[in-house]
DNA sequence: TCTATCAATGCAAACGTTTGCGCAACTGTT
DNA sequence: AACAGTTGCGCAAACGTTTGCATTGATAGA
């Protein structure tokens, strides 16, 4: 099949090139009849004009990038979602590159996103990533980028996250408000921030009140968090209330007292920080502060349209959580 | 920061953009000296070539569409994870659409890919996409297309499917070994095709058996999932399997069978066709029939892979689905 | 020394757009 | 009738590559 471009039309109408084009994006120059002659044309010849033409001769092309350590998971497709959401909105074609949490992948991602020409990037750090340099690049070609989820430590840099501070804040606050005195917490990784974020804030709170006991727990996964509650769970004393940091942490908790057959919530109570999926497959389901991946996009989006329109203010900025009721506490 | 073309390079060594290009490309005519020269300061600069002139120019653009209901979700997450791997393998950029499930976002969304002149196309229609002819349009400019999961009923299509027969009577099979006599087969939405197959094959197989009772069940959404598990298992004859289509399904059943405190798999097993992802955070995890779009999406690009290589059969291919064991069975 | 061959390089066109500028044909003013 | 201003359009260059062909200088054969 022949594909239309403006030459085509112009041999078709007997007018120049250059005439089409300006009739085509209502030049004031060009004569309404001409106008009407060339957008009809165009219509029953359903052109479509050549992006890799216009981003060539204008040096700018509609391409954001988005690294990912994955695509599938209860947090970044979400974000993902809404990203492509803004993207469709304000007709950018988004690039999606995984990392796979490797940096090398991470920096074969860049070169791709270099070799594009990219005009914004949507990063996320890859838990490996110890050095900015090919990051900053972006940066020296005032080319916009920002991070979300995890992003770097230094101030410089344009950041979307979640409010993690508020959001254990906020957990901790409805833990004491419904008088739980022996509570569980278990928390990721020790050496990502996020954990150490969620983590201060959490115990700022809860040590306000000295009547409450808390036993911080640290794990890497599902199963380890699984089995610290079993450990928990077995003792004389139980706790009256389980905090989970996280999706993850969360499987293994429920898991763990299913297995023993606690009952939720009148044996103990949980809580979570979620994307907010997992809490609502469990019955009950699970009360939960929300930290959404779709509203972070958004964020995210916003954020970047302000760059490209040259408002790169490198800020950092916050998604507020929200509880969201279950039957588990 | 300037960014660097052949044209600088050129200039930097007193060559012709011409040879400069060649060079890069180790063609026989340049000689090595002038090749080594070229290669070096291409380096040092850090020279990528502009994606959108070689598109240009060579009418063809390494960028594969894919149109999917949602970004986030069991399968296509795991699907868009396959076919991101494997672009980026073959140095594709992969354009990510969702269609929202609507026929009309779905549409603008084939638009959009026209627009950026893509080589390829994977699509799962969406449960509204009532015509063809939009798709069909890419066919005709000879740009392959792949379909995957829900696809068009004609037969001169690429496609590539789960095995839902083959799953849905393993499954079958699996809960006749396993002597179940009493069974509750609960399928998805009647109005789409994977149920239909799913539910002949499913009953194929155990109408073989003539002691086996199955209740066949057909709900939309894991909610009607519960409230049919709840119905079932408070009469005094319980069922002692329960088979789920899908991972929605599979969801309401567990919440139902917890709420009742029926224990999994002493007083009643279960078995599900699933990506894999969610039978693992139940305990005991549950045994699953392995519907992956993992899977699918490595089998989606190597039919791509031959359509680009002009090997385009408009056949149907199919994803083999392997036995999970959990201890639900 | 002249010509044929060959190796190495350069020229220029093409891909499809956009856009500054120039030009012709009117229009209206003196 | 001469002039300026306006309207509507076309020319050509540019974006960065690739590639067929022309050109150059050198080498070898006679």
């Amino acid at each position: 099949m022949e594909v239309i471009t403006l030459k085509r039309i112009s041999e078709v109408l007997g007018l120049s090139i250059s005439t089409v084009s300006r009739a085509l994006k209502n030049h004031p120059d060009i004569s309404a009849n001409t106008k009407r002659r060339v957008n009809e044309l165009a219509n029953t010849l359903d052109y479509e004009p050549n992006i890799n033409a216009i981003s060539l001769r204008s040096k700018k092309n509609r391409v954001l990038g988005l690294i990912v350590p994955s695509v599938s998971g209860f947090f970044y497709d979400s974000f993902i979602s809404a990203i492509e959401e803004e993207c469709r909105q304000h007709s950018y074609m988004l690039m999606i590159l995984q990392s796979s949490n490797d940096e090398e992948t991470e920096a074969n991602s860049l070169r791709i996103c270099r070799q594009n020409r990219i005009s914004g990037l949507f990063a996320c750090l890859s838990t490996k990533t110890t050095s900015m340099t090919a990051f900053d690049r972006f940066k020296e070609a005032d080319i916009p980028l920002v991070f979300f989820d995890k992003v770097p430590e230094a101030e410089n840099y344009n950041k979307v996250c979640i409010d993690d501070e508020a959001a254990a804040k906020l957990a901790a606050e409805l833990l004491l408000k419904k008088n739980k005195k022996s509570i569980l917490a278990i928390f990721g990784s020790q050496t990502i921030s996020i954990t150490r974020t969620r983590y201060k804030a959490f115990q700022k709170i809860i040590s306000l009140q000295n009547d409450v006991k808390t036993s911080n727990e640290y794990c890497d996964t599902s199963d380890a968090a699984k089995k610290i509650t079993k450990q928990y769970f077995t003792k004389k004393q139980k706790p009256d209330a389980v905090f989970c940091m996280s999706d993850e942490i969360l499987i293994g908790v429920i898991k763990s007292l299913n297995d023993l057959k606690i009952n939720i919530p009148e044996q103990t109570a949980v809580l979570a920080l979620s994307d907010g999926f997992l809490p609502k497959i469990y019955s009950p389901e699970i009360t939960y502060i929300e930290t959404s991946g779709y509203k972070l996009g958004k964020l995210a989006f916003t954020k970047m349209l302000n760059c490209l329109n040259g408002l790169n203010d490198n800020t950092e900025m916050f998604t507020r959580s929200t509880l969201v009721k279950g039957g588990s506490l």
